[in-house]
DNA sequence: TCAAAAGTGTTAATAGTACACCCATGA
DNA sequence: TCATGGGTGTACTATTAACACTTTTGA
């Protein structure tokens, strides 16, 4: 029988990471130099295919927990790519999502089964089918996104310090930030909130930790930095 | 045989558009009443399915194209939509579009056939699946686009007055906007060209008829309202 | 004792906001 | 002549940007 629906074609639905991480001053992408058919020893995002008892934000979710095993991450959809023949062996149509997590959390077992690592940021590999124009989506979205909301804390560790969050909006926006002015800023913003413990593994010195508190920011949500 | 593709299943995959125009003060989308099953009689977005021949993006020009006979609009994805049931009837995977469209240039004929009108941005009716969802994602996305990216003039003739300009911000941003504030903004951008023809359909007086120049706007892409 | 990162205020420039009256015209 | 929308400038406020030295401490 013909249906409103079935007189439609079909078709594999998959999902792309592009993961980001921080470390050491400067935004990191995981990506895996694949050890697996199509296209087996280039690199390219981390994907994989919608199934049947799963929404397609789900999928992402799942995808990023084999390569990382890593639950509840801050993930967005970054867009849709629709070419025909954007994946040479077959249609599929594929949801970009960027996804945010601390560098020093993951599996590093399952990272390494995939044959995944950290790049940086500005000094991506080529990549396979369309993954490059993900990345660069990516890249603007996190621009944008890390300067109207709270979100470059998944980034980091729970605790970090004020030198650590100001070297990561200078890797995100590749500009360096007058340190009175960013102190100034955040000085302001309430939710990040100092604590009494010290750093010491950064400086001689020590610097003051800091905490970003959602439940206080969620009171009064305004953030630009 | 088994391949890295035909292991997984495949979907069907929409478009839905969110199709925004402006007149007399207030932003309008354009809805069907569905004169066709499924869901006859309820509100929805125009929308329809992706075809082997077609990127998704192309298949979201089509559809706009079949409701309003426009051809090369403004449009831009606002979000994928994945969820296992949003479509009662079938699982369908859509992706949801904003377009701009001048209101007083489509196929009115196309329209009353697809039984779609223009509904006021602030009484809009309830709507089928997460129809509704998408509709509030492409308000806070036109929100956003709108205030750092000239693409006010999609809504618009070609030609406009400086007080339309300024009714249509004022409807995008639901609050009121000083008269004299505002020519100064648009002052200051050159590309926003005033031409020697006068407008007399709005006032006794006439006011002055503007344009965007895009290709001045290029040179020196730098916009605020 | 010195190298290395932490921490701290003031001033100038810029951008944004508030506000009220005259103009030109057709009815 | 008057009602209607068109057009214009200035003063105040808030935000952003520029800028340099002292502190602490482990090596």
């Amino acid at each position: 029988m013909t249906t409103y629906y079935n007189v439609n074609p079909q078709f594999y639905v998959s999902v792309d990471c592009i993961i980001f991480g921080f470390d050491k001053g400067s935004l990191k992408l995981l990506l895996l130099k694949r050890n697996f058919e199509p296209a087996k020893g280039q690199w390219s995002l981390m994907g994989g295919f919608v199934q049947k008892n799963e929404s397609v934000d789900e999928a992402a979710q799942r995808v990023l927990k084999e390569l990382t095993g890593l639950e509840n991450v801050y993930m967005e959809q970054v867009g849709t790519y629709g070419e025909i023949h954007r994946d040479p062996g077959e249609r599929v149509i594929s949801v970009a999502y960027s996804a945010l997590i601390n560098i020093n959390e993951y599996d590093k077992e399952l990272v390494a089964r995939y044959n995944a690592s950290w790049t940086d940021m500005n000094a991506i590999p080529p990549l396979i089918f369309d993954h490059h124009d993900m990345v660069e989506r990516a890249l603007a979205w996190i621009r944008k996104k890390a300067s109207s909301e709270p979100v470059g804390f998944e980034l980091l560790p729970e605790l970090f310090t004020l030198t650590q969050l100001q070297s990561l909006y200078e890797a995100i926006y590749g500009k360096s930030i007058d340190k009175r002015n960013f102190r100034k800023q955040i000085a302001m913003m309430d939710y990040i909130e100092k604590t009494d413990l010290i750093d010491k593994t950064g400086s001689k010195r020590g610097a003051a930790l800091y905490r970003f508190n959602e439940k206080t920011y969620r009171l009064a949500p305004k953030f630009k930095l």
